[in-house]
RNA sequence: CGGGGUGUAGCGCAGCCUGGUAGCGCAUCUGCUUUGGGAGCAGAGGGUCGGGAGUUCGAAUCUCUCCACCCCGACCA
């Protein structure tokens, strides 16, 4: 390809709008244009890395016994209120109405329209197992699209469905899929990482997610070196200390430290280590259930101390917020100083479930402090004390004293304050901590998931049902899994893991061109000119993916954009170099070119390229 | 959706506080020179100052309102 002949179109300053380095690299490159928010033209040279990750999912899904076919972005939404999820995935779903003022929606994932199509045409256990997928746009009307097409609300995925007959070749084939995608990414030329995922409400064993290792990855991964162990930092369960709590060896005092609400403040202070603090956090449930009303504060009334009654009514039940805040309980979660807490497993807590932090008020209403001095200690039974694992088994500890500018040191379960409620699990695992299965240490990095697979069982068959008879002719629903692969995110993924400080430097797998070659001086130079076609003409003609910078730029310019774009191979040929019978080639990382003999140019070539 | 911020030429920004002819750099176009790392000189084009309403003799500037976008938090490929 020549560039005269192609569309290159790079910024010098990327676009205010990109904070993600990819983001800004994206656009720079002229990959791609922002139409809308979270929505992108895919711009020529953009469009090539596309198809080539598409290209390498697509051999590697039909090697694996995949079968590809296409199913509509637009979907009616009957079948969407057949599965329930017309209801359950609330606005993340588009919709809209045809002419007619029908309801229907654009797909972010096809399980009904797939289930539907199995339910017509698989009608034997002889025809299974069958392994559909697609490769499609998708919509997803995401509350806050950021990060270019990193988090967009129109992208591209890989979604495939499989049906079987059976539990066991349901897990036959997502062990093949986990292989499968494990090869995706390695040919792919990306650092990544399968990790245990959530099973989430459908229950059932196997979850995997793929992360693109990169320090800007929005997932942490805890991973263990020693052992096979791997989980999203939200999953990853945090051992109880297997030692027994000590006995209390200090008195409890209270100490002034004015000023000091935060645990760091507060340790530096004392002397004493973070793990020895124990910080409360506050949290209200929004779940109107009728245990206990504890504590209730309406907003801002004066002296709603501790228990005041619910002074809402249900007379505006309609009204969200006004439901919200009817019957607010204060949850204390404590945690130690060096700790945070992880809101997914605070959010499984029984009778906690959906909750939101307590405000100002909230907290001053049901504990007569502000927040930065509040503690477990003398807390009314109205509030509810969740301790985590860690902080159970802590003696003389130092927490809020529920009176401001004052902290309590010596403080001990049992003698100072009531055993807590409930002791559970509710913070983030950290390194150094033990992996849940006792392989060793564990470690966090940074990832962006790109892949997850999932054993989705019988949850669409049965609300469709789609069965199918078994050699005894009774109709049994399938058994079914899913798979997913981010193309587009794939993109924006291996820029973050491959970039430097001149631009984009693109695994060779993925390129948009595999080697670029520009002459110096290539619009009025004919000697350089003719020896920068023929090499060209002969990589063609070797089926070598090349772009020749013909463009009439200086070489700065030329030079600049290639690298920005990040074509990973370069070959410049000058006038200097070939009176000495030779070329340059450079690969992108390199940081100094080398000079090839001309005649040996084009084997070079293949074997840098092999 | 909650909190914060920004909208001025294709891109990056100044001007706004303290109202009075809309500016700078890059990019674009023309000419000449230049040509191994984002060229120099000379000239040129390009703006509903996000939209609407208001205050005022006069609004990019002050007020109200709507919209878009960005950042921080809760979801996901």
């Amino acid at each position: 390809m020549r560039s005269s002949r192609f569309f290159l179109s790079t910024l010098k300053e990327a676009p205010a709008e990109a904070e993600l380095i990819s983001h800004q690299l994206m656009l720079r490159a002229g990959m791609i244009r922002r139409l809308a928010g979270g929505v992108y033209t895919w711009m020529p040279i953009g469009l090539r890395v596309v198809r080539k990750v598409e290209a390498i999912v697509r051999e590697e899904m039909n090697r694996a016994g995949a079968i590809e076919l296409s199913m509509p972005v637009v979907q009616p939404a009957e079948l969407w209120q057949a599965s329930g999820r017309w209801q359950a995935y609330g606005p993340e779903l588009l919709r809209f109405q045809d002419r007619h003022k029908r309801d229907f929606v654009i797909q972010p994932t096809s399980e009904e329209v797939i289930t539907d199509i199995a339910r017509a045409e698989l009608r034997s256990y002889r025809q299974l197992p069958v392994h559909f997928y697609q490769i499609q746009t998708k919509f997803r009307d995401e509350r806050r699209p950021r990060f270019g097409v990193m988090r967009g609300r129109e992208f591209v995925m890989k979604d495939g469905y499989s049906f079987h007959a059976d539990r066991a070749d349901l897990e036959r084939e997502y062990a093949n899929m986990y292989a499968t995608y494990c090869r995706i990414f390695t040919r792919l030329g990306l650092r990544y990482r399968p990790v245990a995922a959530d099973t989430g409400s459908i229950g059932g064993t196997g979850s995997h997610e793929f992360h693109v290792l990169a320090d800007s990855g929005e997932d942490a991964i805890a991973y263990c070196a020693a052992s096979e162990y791997a989980a999203n930092v939200e999953l990853a369960e945090a051992l109880a200390p297997p030692d027994p709590r000590p006995s209390a060896q200090e008195a409890l005092s209270e100490v002034a430290t004015p000023g000091r609400t935060r645990c760091e403040e507060v340790a530096a202070d004392l002397g004493i280590a973070l793990s020895r603090m124990v910080k409360a956090i506050a949290l209200v449930s929004d779940e109107s259930d009728d245990a206990v009303p504890l504590t209730a504060s309406t907003q801002g009334t004066a002296g709603a101390g501790e228990g005041a009654a619910a002074a809402s009514s249900d007379t505006h039940a309609n009204d969200a917020s006004a439901a919200r805040t009817a019957t607010p309980k204060l949850w204390l979660l404590l945690l130690r100083g060096d700790h945070t807490l992880n809101e997914i497993k605070a959010q499984k807590l029984a009778g906690l479930g959906a909750f939101h932090f307590a405000n100002d008020a909230q907290i001053e209403a049901a504990l007569a402090c502000r927040p930065g001095y509040i503690g477990p200690v003398g807390a009314s039974q109205s509030v509810r004390v969740i301790a985590d694992r860690s902080v159970a088994v802590l003696a003389d500890f130092v927490c809020g004293a529920n009176r401001e500018g004052f902290h309590l040191r010596g403080v001990n379960w049992g003698r100072d304050l009531p055993e807590p409620f409930a002791v559970a699990d509710i913070r983030n695992v950290q390194e150094g901590d033990p992996s849940p299965d006792g392989g060793g240490l564990l470690q966090i990095q940074r990832g962006i998931e790109v892949g997850h697979i999932f054993q989705l069982r019988r949850k669409y068959s049965a609300a469709l049902a789609a069965t199918f008879l078994d050699a005894q002719g009774k109709a049994i629903e399938f058994e079914m899994g899913c798979y997913g692969i981010g193309i587009t995110r794939i993109v924006a993924a291996a820029i973050e893991q491959n970039h430097d400080e001149r631009g984009i430097c693109w695994p060779d797998p993925i390129a948009p061109f595999r080697i670029a070659i520009t002459g110096l001086g290539y619009q009025r130079n004919d000697t350089v000119r003719a020896a920068t076609d023929t090499l060209y003409e002969q990589m063609l003609a070797a089926g070598i993916e090349v772009l020749l910078d013909d463009r009439n730029e200086r070489p700065g310019v030329i030079l600049t954009d290639l690298e920005l774009i990040g074509i990973p191979h370069r070959i410049v040929i000058g006038e200097r170099g070939l009176n000495g019978g030779t070329i340059e080639y450079q690969a992108r990382g390199m940081t100094a070119p080398s000079a090839i003999p001309i005649a040996d140019a084009l084997d070079h070539i293949r074997r840098v390229l092999a």
